[in-house]
DNA sequence: ATCATACGGTCATCCTACAACTTCGCAAGA
DNA sequence: TCTTGCGAAGTTGTAGGATGACCGTATGAT
């Protein structure tokens, strides 16, 4: 079979090209919501890959709820606001500002997520806790970071929310590889210990079933990892004083 | 062509039933994480579909970050916390428990929201809030649905924080969704006054640039709105008194 | 004018074939 | 014995064509 010479000599595979092709195009408002998108076959043609991957990068889209399928009639855009699944665009992270917000709103979540857990903590949830922060202190270069999500992931566990815990993981996990990408020297040591500081002025509010002071406490361990990683949380009137 | 007798007649997509079966199979636990799954033309035997059908439906996944799929080996399970989206069964909102839990967070986003927006809005912010207001006193039957999405996403936009918007967005219309097709009885109209009456107080709060009872109207708001549709929010400590 | 029908376009599914890649085992050589 | 190289087998990735199901519209009969 004659290779079909792609345009772009990528890793990526080419469904997954084919959706970002697509997605930013949507994104882009080149293609407004309630419009009709070209025929599998026309895409094909125009993208140089067979109607087969197509498909898949169209499977894909249509389980974001980013565009319909109609049989016999075509694939329409849907409205951004009904999309069924959020995800986070890792270009975007890129800038500054962006990361600034993410960053926000991961002050929201976990302030909150601290403060649920500290009245509604079992025992077992505080050991676990505790157990993500002992693993935090012997900490190996970069295992620390692991470290760290552990912790936090425990805490909203003990919110007994799961969705709480999905979002927060979510959103956590995003900043994590943004940082692990744009900066490959490991962490200076004594951030780490300031890190596991207020990881554990966290956990002793967590233990006191002290909702305010641990909602406090995570409050401003975000605003201090921001900080630790070039970003500002600006004007943050969370619990405006 | 001879009709495939597949296992269940629904009106769903082949693909998108595959994907639900496998997610459904790997959130329960019954694939572990690194786990292989079977090969394609295994899977396509066992749920009697094409081999096309399959790798749609691992397509999905895939873009999910559920599963990763390597060229010559196998796909693979991934770890939960490091999916690239979130998405949200809607057949478990059936479950008033999981309903209740997603209303919390549903209130610690609007809350924070309407602080936030309190502190930073324009008045053209103030404008599109004021209009979907507006749009929703004029109400016919389920247009006050509408309305009411319209009012709290303005209120997103004005924190001027694109995530808090799309997660915001997502959530409500989640909630929506599953409200909507619960119950085909259109809303009491009593309940739709009190509704866009402390609609009202949020706005006056939020045009007075008061963000501690922006955040106290929003909080109470969505405990009334969550009553109304037989949801009760246990325990809420926002902002522990 | 109204309604039933035929037709063309489009997505949905299936099938087969081949390419690209990985793994593993075996055999030849050092 | 150990290493190296190579090929076989298995798996995912892509191509292309065929057919079924469905929709919208135009056509034609009543």
């Amino acid at each position: 079979m004659k290779q079909r010479s792609s345009i772009i000599g990528s890793v990526e595979a080419l469904p997954h090209r084919v959706a970002s092709h697509l997605s930013r195009e949507i994104e882009g408002g080149d293609i407004i919501p309630g419009a009709r998108l070209p025929t599998e076959s026309q895409l094909a043609d125009k993208f140089g890959v067979s109607r087969n991957v197509v498909r898949e990068a169209i499977a894909q889209l249509r389980a974001d709820g980013m565009i319909e399928a109609r049989q016999g009639v075509g694939a329409f855009v849907m409205a951004p606001e009904q999309r069924t699944a959020i995800r986070i665009d890792r270009e975007a992270l890129k800038d500054q500002r962006n990361m600034e917000q993410l960053f926000e709103l991961r002050s929201i979540l976990e302030t909150e997520s601290a403060t649920l857990a500290a009245a509604r903590c079992t025992s077992d949830d505080l050991d676990a806790i505790k157990a993500a922060l002992d693993r935090g202190e012997e900490r190996w270069e970069d295992g620390s970071i692991e470290a760290d999500l552990l912790f936090h992931r425990a805490i909203a566990r003990a919110t007994g929310n799961g969705y709480i815990y999905t979002f927060i993981s979510f959103v956590c996990e995003q900043i994590r590889q943004s940082i692990y990408y744009a900066r490959l020297t490991n962490p200076l040591h004594d951030l780490v210990e300031v890190n596991v500081a207020e990881h554990v002025r966290i956990y002793d509010a967590l233990a006191a079933h002290d909702p305010q002071a641990a909602g406090e406490a995570m409050r401003r361990h975000i605003e201090g990892a921001a900080s630790r990683v070039g970003v500002e949380l600006t004007a943050n009137i969370n619990r405006g004083k």
